[in-house]
DNA sequence: TTGATTTGTTTAATTCCTGAACTTATGGTC
DNA sequence: GACCATAAGTTCAGGAATTAAACAAATCAA
């Protein structure tokens, strides 16, 4: 376990990137003193280490950075079968991939993780010993200690305490946590939203989820329910939705939504593309479901940013593409729909994610434990 | 300046209420030998006292509580001509009032308040001493430093370092803040929402605003503009609004579009009590009118549960009655329109707020600023 | 070569906190 | 009423984190 200090420089160099000794200790309000100590700790632990050495007036000084080799973290994906199960670095690197059979049964999960765990760690000596922490992603609501499963649809659950149990018969740090909450945290440690402190990553596949970081850290909400815009009414009146109410966002947005209007429609397409391919060559259905789906999306998004201001939002999807129709639509709805003195302020950035997102994702949560520590603090 | 350990400990109190040294040591994590010598401090500083003695089994303990004449705060309403000027306490009692002539010219308010503030201290020797701070509340935009004034329509500002300049004139630390965060910082020290951490505040009066609590602390967005959701979408291609779009809750929810779309149907209501009074005797407009006004407040607070999950919605309202059929329809709608999972699960409260609320939450800023330290850390 | 400049380290002092022993104040029991 | 159990709060020595200030190191510029 880490000190705050330390907790906090890597927290810090994590968001700026390497910095000298001097400039660290200046953003964090402390010593030069304090710092030498801290980043020597920090050193001879392995945690960092020193890169170039830049040129200027007096002295140079000597950039520190995350040793990418310094701690490996595992993430394990309960979103896909078979389970992909990553080894990752702090920069998210994906040094290792394994699969195991999904399973419904906590006891069956963690016995599969601890068999699977030394064929993941196969071939690095020091793995073992570096191995920091297992985040699992699911679908699903978690507690605010990223311990226990409150409840899923997807895996039957109820009040499941899955961390304890991996914890118990892997011996190392485990924490859980929601599907779109890890690829926000991912996108927070690894991705382009490192420097910013507040924003909302919306994920786009089959179904819409999203999650919200406010003031550097994840925001779960008082019931682990932040960022479930997939069900907020975007259309009064509208269609069933699988949840109990009308006019989901999720039944006219999502991409499985997008393809069962596509069926509905009559139209043999299997993907967004060929959607977007049929809209341009002008046929009026596509055009109509990609209308309204972007519009649908671009509103719930003009109600975020009008709604909580945050410094960004991206968009993460696995499938689709949003320089067509939909994501045009998309951004011209969002923008149109926020006061005009804000309009073009906030960025939409959407960002194709590869198949190991969720995986990613869940090791970040770990990463996330160790290098800034517990989200309930 | 107070060390962290000291603010820690008054924040605590404040959403706990008083309690014990032991009972404080245990919840900050802290020894009791620390917890006995940080109250001892803050005890000779006047800021805490001790109340009753409990009795338990083993020898009583000895609540703490804030010493309500330990401190003294000023705040200034700048939204009402002349603006209301009081004096309160660590409680938000008001213990004096005084009024001032409303001014656009920031070095004339410097004035007014440098010469109104003996006579709102007058009779008290000790309270210059125990003055604080002095917190000021306006309609318009301002940087997260809670010192300048980014923008504001009604004053004709733009990036105006009011707190600085009242600050020089008066020798007192001085803090400005939104109208609507500071009635949400208002409820957070002073008012119901003292031990939730995540809750959202909406001012329902001629115009609508609203305010994040998140993680204990007030969020105000990237460009302070967070809980602006006067300027939602709520009625897609609806009326333009002020803001320049159209359909914006604003223009059909807030006290002034109520009571606007009242004459408008040739209603001679000219509060919303009279329109309540008509639509309980069957009036079909004023019906109409209300049912409108309150499915659109509804659907705008369901939006704000579904993307934030808050413990809390507490409506503040100095006007109107949320008891009719406008307050049922916004309930019902808020209600049907959430995660059916979650219907329920998020106390929407109302509170009737008298005159004093712009000045209180002006006040509270300076209070938050003494109690829990700068909102920027 | 010398001085200016800036980085990073060392050292002693300081602040904040903990653990353990202690004092204090009560209730319960014989 | 004497005595013990119990829990609150205090005191005090020691330890961890941090700072200020002096210092050493590494470069550029004149």
């Amino acid at each position: 376990m880490l000190t705050s200090s330390q907790q906090q420089l890597l927290r810090v160099i994590g968001q700026s990137g390497p910095s000298s000794r001097t400039v660290l200790a200046a953003s964090m309000g402390l010593s030069k003193a304090a710092m030498s100590g801290i980043a020597r700790d920090l050193i001879s632990l392995g945690v960092l280490h020193e890169t170039e050495t830049v040129q200027g007036q007096g002295r140079p000084s000597i950039l520190l950075d995350l040793h990418p080799e310094g701690a490996f973290f595992v993430g394990i994906s309960l979103l896909e079968d078979p389970a992909p199960m990553v080894l990752s670095d702090f920069n998210g690197n994906i040094l290792a991939r394994q699969t195991m059979p999904l399973s419904r049964d906590p006891d069956v999960i963690a016995g599969l993780i601890a068999d699977t765990l030394p064929k993941l760690l196969a071939g690095r000596k020091d793995a073992k010993q570096k191995l920091q922490g297992i985040g699992v992603a699911l679908s699903g609501f978690v507690d605010e200690r990223q311990a226990n499963c409150v409840q899923s649809t997807l895996l039957g659950w109820q009040d499941v305490p899955l961390a304890n149990i991996i914890r118990r018969k892997c011996g190392i740090d485990t924490f859980i946590e929601n599907d779109a909450k890890a690829v926000a945290v991912s996108e927070k440690l690894f991705g382009s939203a490192r420097d910013v402190q507040n924003f909302s990553v919306v994920s786009f596949d089959d179904g819409i989820g999203c999650a919200h970081f406010i003031g550097g850290k994840l925001y779960r909400g008082n019931h682990g329910g932040a960022g479930e815009i997939a069900h907020c009414t975007i259309e009064p009146g509208g269609a069933p939705c699988r949840c109990g109410k009308r006019g989901c966002l999720d039944t006219v947005a999502s991409l499985r939504a997008i393809k069962e209007m596509a069926k509905a429609e009559g139209l043999s397409c299997h993907s967004i593309e060929d959607l977007e391919t049929e809209a341009a060559l002008g046929n009026a259905a596509a055009v109509r479901i990609l209308h309204r789906a972007g519009n649908a999306l671009g509103l719930a998004i003009a109600h975020l940013i009008q709604f909580n201001d945050p410094g960004m939002i991206l968009i993460a999807h696995v499938e689709g593409r949003f320089d067509g129709l939909f994501g045009t639509v998309m951004r011209q709805t969002a923008e149109a729909n926020v006061l005009p003195r804000y309009a073009g302020q906030t960025p939409i950035r959407t960002h194709r994610v590869d198949g190991d997102v969720w995986a990613r994702g869940a090791a970040s949560i770990a990463a996330h434990n160790f290098l800034i520590g517990p989200n309930a603090n």
